[in-house]
Order: structure tokens, then C-alpha cells, then sequence
DNA sequence: TTGTAAGCGTTATCAA
DNA sequence: TTGATAACGCTTACAA
């Protein structure tokens, strides 16, 4: 660490620590002369404040803690992203952690953020009841926590997140629009937003009155993101082929699995979109690269992280007791871009 | 911030807070039953020591701060989910940063982290001279830095990248050997690596006898790897065209770049890799799914990040003087898999 | 084996 | 406008 502090600083300048303090601090209560002097010596010693010391003393610090599920799925990195951009001009500093799904690392990545003693939290939790006595405590007790995207869980607080089931119901209703009436809906491990999507597909093929078949819902049973899958999906198609029952339509329900379908399609040589038409939830700008290009539905993570980050600041900078506040739920818009995987000019 | 602390704690159990203390840090000057007691005492309290505190006194931290240039590009982002991975049973706890190959954003990470305390630092400088004195000072007086990916950099320490010129070189070849003879690179702004990608790749074609044409070397010049630069690239590619020059195979020199080349093949409607087969250099799972599958060299990411973990840590619990040390460079092997993108059954 | 006391670098209170 | 002093929570000689 750098040897120069505010009592070398003082000292060196025949005045008290105290003083050097206030200067450094740009106190109201200090000559202008004995300030300037002051910041011309910090600045040419390079005087950095010891920030530990600082934030024992104060309580204080100007970090945000985050917890995501991952950080290899798109969705996920894109919001990190923002939060990154976004912040920089207001002064906080992120702290990222990944819980990976399990409630032990979301655990683990909770007590160290608030042993660095965090302003505030942004999570996606692990699944629908990690933590949620931990973050409750947290959220009334230490510093405000902020949900998004997996708003299914029990702590009570502002949670941003986009419509699931109603963007679902519209991505449905695309495909039956182009008249596909087999439609697949392709979901991750049930994590909440699953279920939503569920609904959101449901209504639609109801809507329209087509039968729901139960193994149209596939579930594909991945860990994390970066797993290989390829083989359990094109097994569970190719099973669905062999009872004559092939989709020829599929909704990828998450980031993941949608770019994923692409490449196992390809693979067991069926055309995108004349035999399978795709779309998927997704955020990632390789969609456009993709061959076919994939429709998508990409969620707001731009506004999302805009709006997670002002109203935890607005929580931070209140003193308002936590526990007797109303939250609301925020479920913003997303944005369905339709390219080449749903173009049917049949 | 949690009432308990040490004092407290000595408090209730009548002893002080110095055993306390000793309690706590498993000291040997300590008999069990105290130890036990306290131990008992501050879990059932939910005790956790003030980080702040701890560090102040002991001027050490356990945190190691990452620098790179962006999270965007899946090189980077396979790397620092890498040392999320590793450094989880070393007890570390990562700061990652991101410079957008930005010398100032780069240098605020720098400062921002040595005001952190972290134990060390990994970085993946901005460009070729971007703060180099400040490195170089960090490194010889506060912690030890680590070089990895951009090694082209004043910094004197370890450096851990790949063979650029070799793999460029190899693939190139790969290309050649398939009969193509036309075959561009693409890159990306200069970022010192570059520079090596094309030595390989001129010295492939030199080797077997094929001229080489400067316009076949396509700069693409964008800012961040989320940045559209399609059209860009499509222009360059039509004027080629138009000059009877359309090349019959691409090397993609950047991990960004040879996802997008793809798509804009496609959307020139060029067969690959039956007009234009194409081989590059990415870090991502995506290329498994893109259509047709993509050829890549990928860069070793976990090794990579191992040994820089490993490295790093060395120097942390070593007191050896950094200014008089003899650093290595450590160039490991890449992984070249062949996909459908330059499979040519011609 | 435990207690006392000093001190890490900073800020805040009070007095001058 | 400045200075002296105490305190934040922790660790560590040194003493007991």
C-alpha cells in the first residue's frame, strides 16, 4: 500500500490530521488556501484513501452486490452488462457473483456481499425459495434487495421482470398465425418464469382451439448453460418423430435452449422454418448469425437494469423502515423480432 | 450492519475480547472449551467479523481484482467464468472489471482496485501502452499483476497467452491444404495480437507459394464486440466480389468476427463452405450450433486461467523482490476443431 | 491460557 | 478555520 496518508499529509504540512480530512472531504469549514494546499500535495504524492478505514469508520460503502443464476447465459450476461454501463456514471461499484442455480452459492455470495458491507443487492434468485429467510433479514435489516426476472419468490420487495406468460402466449400465437397448429414448447428446469411460460403457451393453442398435448412440453434437464444437451433434445425429437408426432413448430422458453434447437435441428437434418419453424426467448445478438437468423423475443435489459438500479438507490438513500413499505412488480415490455426461423411463405 | 462483534461478544461471555479474537481465528493459545463457546456463541448470534476492520489491521485482503476489455466477447467471458470456477476452493474473491479498451476506464479499474487492497491483479491491458508506468508500479510496489491474452505490453511479468502466429499459421494451412488458395483474414483493430495472426497467416501462404494480396487482409473496425458492423462487412466483401476478388475461404482473427462472418455470408447468400469455407478463432459453445457448424481454434481458457491463478498466488505469498525477477511467458496449445465449415468434399 | 493496551487510517465531536 | 481526541472493529505484542 502507498505510505503517504492524511497524517503524513499532515504532518508534512505542519497542520492536524483532522484538517487534511476536511480538505480531502471538501469540507464547508476550511480556508481555501490550507485546502488547496492539501489537494496539491495529495495529488503529487498520489495520496489514495484507505478505503478500509474509511468505510469502518463511516458504515458506509458506494457497492452494489449482484447475483445472478450465470454468467454464460445471455440473458443474464446482457443484464450484467447494462448494470455495467449504466453505473458507471453514478459512482456505485458491482460486485457480481453467480449462484449457478444452487442456494448454497447464493448463500456463500449473500454473506460475503454483506460482509463488504454492500449498499444494496440486485438478484435473480436460485430458484423460488432460496435464502428467502437470509434476504428477508438482509432486505429489512442491512441494506435493500432488488428481484428481477425471477420474480416467484417470497421476499417482499421491488421486482422487475418482463410478462413471461403473455409474451409466450403472443411467441404461441406467431406460430399459429403462420398456421403451425403442432407446437412445441421447449423449457429449462422449472425456475420460476418456467411455469409462466407454460401458462402463456396453454392459453394460446386454448385460445385457438387446439388440443394441448402434454409431450409437446419438453423439458430439458440442464445444470447450467454450458452443459451439452444436444443429444438428450434430439433423442426426445426423434422419439416424437418415431410416433409420427413431430412439431412443426417450437417455442424455446429459454436463452439457452433456443439457440441450442438450431443446432440440433440442423443436425438431424430437418429444414428451419419449412419443417420446424423456431422462435425463442433470447439476448443475444447472435441470433442474427445464426442460419436461419432466430426470431426472438429479447427482454429489456436496458431498462430493466435502469430501473433495478434507481429504485435501489432511491431504497438506499431512504431511510424508510423496509418492512411496512408497498412494493410493486414491474413487468416490462419485451421485443419480439421475427427473422428468417419463422419466415413461412408456404 | 450486525450489532454483534467482537466486543460484544466478549462482553457476554465475560472474557475479552482479545480471546475472543483468538477464538475466532482458530489461534493454538486458546483451550478448546473457550473456543467452543465462543464459537457456539457467534454462530448462534450470526456473528460475522467486519471486513473492513480485518483488513485495516492486517493490510491484506483476499481479493483478487480482473481486468479485461470487455465481458461481450466470449474469449473474455470463457476466461473470468474460468477463474470463477478455480478460484471458488483458493478463498479468493474476484473483482472484475472491464476497460472496453479504454486506457482511462482501464486506469480507473487499476486505481479503483488498489484502493480495494486487492492481493493481486490479472489483466488483459487495453492496448500495447496502456498504462504501463502505472502497472509497472502497481506491480513492483503494491501487488503482483499477471499478463494474459495481450501479452504485447511494456509490463515485466508472466505472461499467458497463445502461439497467435502459429494457430493463424495452422489454420491457414488447414485452408490451403483443402485446395483453397483465395483466403482472407479478418481482424479486428490493431490490440498487439493481432499483428502475430497476420505474421501466421502471411507466412502460411508464403509457404506454399501463394501471393499475398493486401486487400485479402479485411480490418473491421469496431469498438465493442457488440457493435453491428455487418454492413460493413458486407460492402468489403461485395466490392471484392466486384473485382473478381471474392476470396474462397476466410480466417476469422477475432473470436466477435468469426461469428458474424457467417451470418453475413448468409445473408449474402453465399454457400459456406462450398463458396467461401471459414475457420476462426472464438471461445464459444455457439459454434456447435451455428449452421453449418463453425471451424475454430479455441483458445485454452481453463489452463489459461489456472496458471494464471497459480502464478499469481505464488508471487502474492512470496516476498521476492518483483523488479528483479525473471518472468516467463507461457504460450499455450490451442484446440482446432473441424466443423461443417470447412468440411469440402470437393 | 488469558487479559491489557496499542494501533491500523479515517472521520466526527468538541473545544480553541 | 483549525486542532486535539476519541472511536469504528479488529489483531497482536506483551504482560500476567
Amino acid at each position: 500500500m502507498s505510505v503517504v496518508n492524511i497524517k503524513t499529509i499532515a504532518k508534512a504540512l505542519n497542520i492536524s490530521p483532522a484538517t487534511v480530512s476536511r480538505a480531502l472531504n471538501d469540507s464547508h469549514e476550511i480556508k481555501k488556501e490550507t485546502k488547496d494546499r492539501v489537494l496539491a500535495y495529495a495529488k503529487e504524492h498520489n495520496y489514495r484513501p484507505n478505503t478500509f478505514a474509511k468505510n469502518l469508520k463511516t458504515g458506509k460503502t458506494n457497492l452494489i452486490g449482484v447475483v445472478i443464476p450465470f454468467l454464460s447465459s445471455p440473458f443474464f450476461l446482457d443484464f450484467i452488462d447494462e448494470l455495467y454501463k449504466q453505473i458507471l456514471p453514478l459512482g456505485y461499484t458491482l460486485l457480481p457473483f453467480q449462484s449457478q442455480n444452487s442456494a448454497k452459492q447464493e448463500q456463500d455470495a449473500l454473506e460475503f456481499l454483506i460482509q463488504q458491507n454492500v449498499a444494496g443487492i440486485i438478484i435473480s434468485p436460485a430458484h423460488e425459495k432460496s435464502n428467502t429467510d437470509l434476504m428477508t433479514h438482509i432486505h429489512q435489516n442491512i441494506c435493500p434487495i432488488i428481484l428481477f426476472d425471477r420474480l416467484h419468490h417470497g421476499l417482499k420487495t421491488y421486482k422487475i421482470g418482463i410478462h413471461n406468460s403473455m409474451e409466450t402466449y403472443n411467441a404461441t400465437e406467431e406460430l399459429i398465425k403462420k398456421g403451425r397448429r403442432r407446437i412445441s414448447l421447449l423449457c429449462g428446469k422449472d425456475i420460476g418464469n418456467t411455469k409462466d411460460r407454460i401458462r402463456g403457451y396453454k392459453n394460446a393453442l386454448h385460445n385457438y382451439g387446439i388440443p394441448y398435448l402434454p409431450e409437446y412440453v419438453i423439458y430439458a434437464n440442464y445444470q447450467d448453460p454450458s452443459q451439452d444437451i444436444d443429444s438428450e433434445l434430439t433423442q426426445t425429437l426423434r422419439n416424437l418423430w418415431d410416433n409420427g408426432n413431430l412439431p412443426n413448430a417450437i417455442v424455446g422458453g429459454t436463452d439457452t435452449l433456443s439457440i441450442k434447437i438450431l443446432g440440433v435441428l440442423a443436425g438431424m437434418e430437418l429444414n428451419v422454418p419449412r419443417d420446424i419453424a423456431v422462435i425463442g426467448f433470447t439476448n443475444t445478438n447472435v441470433a442474427d448469425y445464426l442460419s436461419p437468423s432466430l426470431s426472438t423475443i429479447r427482454q429489456p435489459t436496458g431498462k430493466m437494469a435502469g430501473l433495478a438500479l434507481q429504485l435501489l438507490i432511491e431504497m438506499m438513500e431512504n431511510t424508510k423502515d423496509r418492512t411496512e413499505m408497498e412494493y410493486q412488480s414491474f413487468l416490462l415490455e419485451s421485443t419480439t423480432t421475427l427473422r428468417k426461423s419463422t419466415d413461412i411463405t408456404a
